[in-house]
DNA sequence: CTGTTAGCGCCTTCAT
DNA sequence: ATGAAGGCGCTAACAG
């Protein structure tokens, strides 16, 4: 691999004004600029990005926290992280928390010995304290999916509790009374918002939530179908399923089908996040959808913004507002 | 951010000892690396990596391209690679290539251009040379799910002819005379294979090859439609649907139920891959393993141990034979 | 506009 | 066992 120095030496200039056409800030002369061209092409020279970063102090990279590498949430949001970023040469350095506080933290000192210029964190098991240190020590770095007060502006959300409403509001709507409702684990924000957005719905309408029909899920797919199962055995023929997301609402269909109920002729079933198989589900399912990318792209957009000093395509929002996806797991209860 | 230098000072000791404990390969004196530990505790220290990888020209990261940073082919690709890799202390950097063959080049050499230590590519859009040029060249990389002349021990495939052959020979057990078939883009390898593994069962059954029911579809899920429309228009009634993909079968099975045709009364459908979604699918989707996590994991380990020169844990295999995964949308034909 | 000269933070012989 | 010193390849003042 050519060095900065072979080239200089082949163009005949010096290290520095290499350095200068490389970084086209300073003003190079029309023939010494082509001449270094030339000697880098005959070279076949690469800069060594890890040689500038040292000298920098800027490695061009931002490292992106996710809880898993695979699942179509996480996929979108690398996908549109990684897409926005390297539209302006960073790169990003992706690191799996799993839900781990341990891990999270371990992944995020990974990250920061990376020297990264940026984080974007989708982290979920650390607490608020510790995200505010990391920001008041120095780093650079926003938040997807959570809120955490004091960082607003870096924080980038959905408005679970509306999503929440919106997809208990849907089946009132449609003439449901008996509801039931799946919930995501409590230990996590995003699941009691969205609990407490059902919770607001059914008051609303006038229906009981003393002795509501809710059963606490894990997010995964086999609670969805123990869920059901419960549900269905406390409460008998009630019309409508709410669950927190689209896993459980799922399995919650394959439950309920194995016991001979038709969805949605028996029994409604409304989910959230409209992750990729959603529509693969049958019957397509109704749900809520979750809007990762938009929040993905805020997010690189920050980063550029306020860490490269790109000038700002467009607005940047930080609370988003869930819709509802009209498909076909749905139905009018008379 | 603490430096070494700091660290030597508070410590009392050299920099090159400080060195020395950190990296724990030449002796020193118990009393003194008890010392510079304490010091580098008190200073909260973190080596820079940058730094490091400068001066010892090792980078402990290793380049993966994959196609695309979503789907869940690449999700369990990613995560795999990340997992056995971050274990022993080494980092990932992710792009995406967008099966195009410019965008593929311009992201390996974004990958060199970070001194990765090794490459771990997804590459599919690139030519054979370019791959053998690339070995040579002194980068050390091995390649997942494609198989280069030359380079064997560095690939690491799925026998997708053997995959193919697995998915119709199980509808011909199960009775089914009358097949039809939907390939991928006969442009790539894996999906000519998988067909020539579906015309050599065919054979071997002693069944009609020569006008056989073949559509070429493009692996995406509007094809598996279209190509169910035109298959049965062509010749209506046959009874078993072979899919190159698991989201053509999904496709395909959604189309059929529009025609009133049921899965798998009146059609057998059987996919390929196992992406997650396929027992979501309804009915549940008879389909042909991929093992992809097996092959990153072998990717990963055969970079752990040529280029990390860590000793193997287990044997290293380059090609994976596929397995059928019997589910329900593969019935019995009288 | 171009060249000189210090570093950036760490590793690694070579001495001692 | 430990210290001194010279890079790794590049950037960034500072001169000229």
């Amino acid at each position: 691999m050519a060095t900065i120095y072979e080239v200089s030496k082949a163009a005949g200039v010096s290290l520095a004004t290499v350095s200068r056409v490389m970084n086209g800030n300073s003003k190079v002369s029309e023939r010494t600029r082509n001449k270094v061209l030339k000697a880098m092409d005959e070279l076949g020279y690469r800069p060594n990005a890890i040689a500038q970063s040292l000298a920098s102090n800027r490695t061009n990279s931002v490292g992106l926290l996710v809880s898993e590498l695979h699942g179509s949430f996480f996929g979108d949001l690398m996908s549109t992280v990684e897409k926005e970023l390297r539209a302006d040469g960073k790169h990003v350095i992706i690191t799996a928390g799993h839900s781990d506080e341990a891990r999270e933290k371990e992944a995020i000192e990974f990250l920061k010995s990376r020297r990264c210029d940026a984080l974007i964190l989708h982290a979920e098991a650390v607490c608020d304290d510790y995200l505010r240190e990391l920001n008041e020590s120095g780093v650079s770095l926003v938040l997807v999916n959570r809120m955490v007060p004091g960082m607003e502006q870096q924080c980038f959300v959905l408005d679970n509790e509306a999503g929440g409403y919106l997809a208990t509001k849907a089946a009132i709507d449609a003439g449901h009374r008996d509801i039931g409702y799946i919930s995501g684990p409590q230990s996590k924000e995003d699941a009691r918002q969205r609990l407490a957005g059902h919770v607001r719905a059914l008051r609303e309408a006038g229906l009981n939530t003393e002795n509501a029909l809710v059963y606490q899920g894990d997010y995964h797919e086999s609670e969805g179908a123990n869920g059901f199962k419960q549900l269905w055995q406390q409460h008998p023929g009630f019309s409508a399923l709410i669950c927190a997301n689209d896993e459980m609402a799922s399995g919650a269909m394959t439950a309920a089908r194995e016991e001979g109920i038709n969805v949605p002729e028996q029994l409604s079933v409304v989910g959230f996040d409209d992750v990729l198989f959603a529509r693969y589900l049958h019957p397509r399912l109704t749900t809520v959808d979750n809007p990762v990318s938009a929040m993905g792209l805020m997010a690189a957009r920050w980063v550029l913004h306020n860490v490269y000093k790109k000038k700002l395509s467009g607005v940047i929002k930080n609370v988003f507002l869930p819709e509802l996806i009209s498909r076909d797991s749905l139905g009018t209860h008379l």
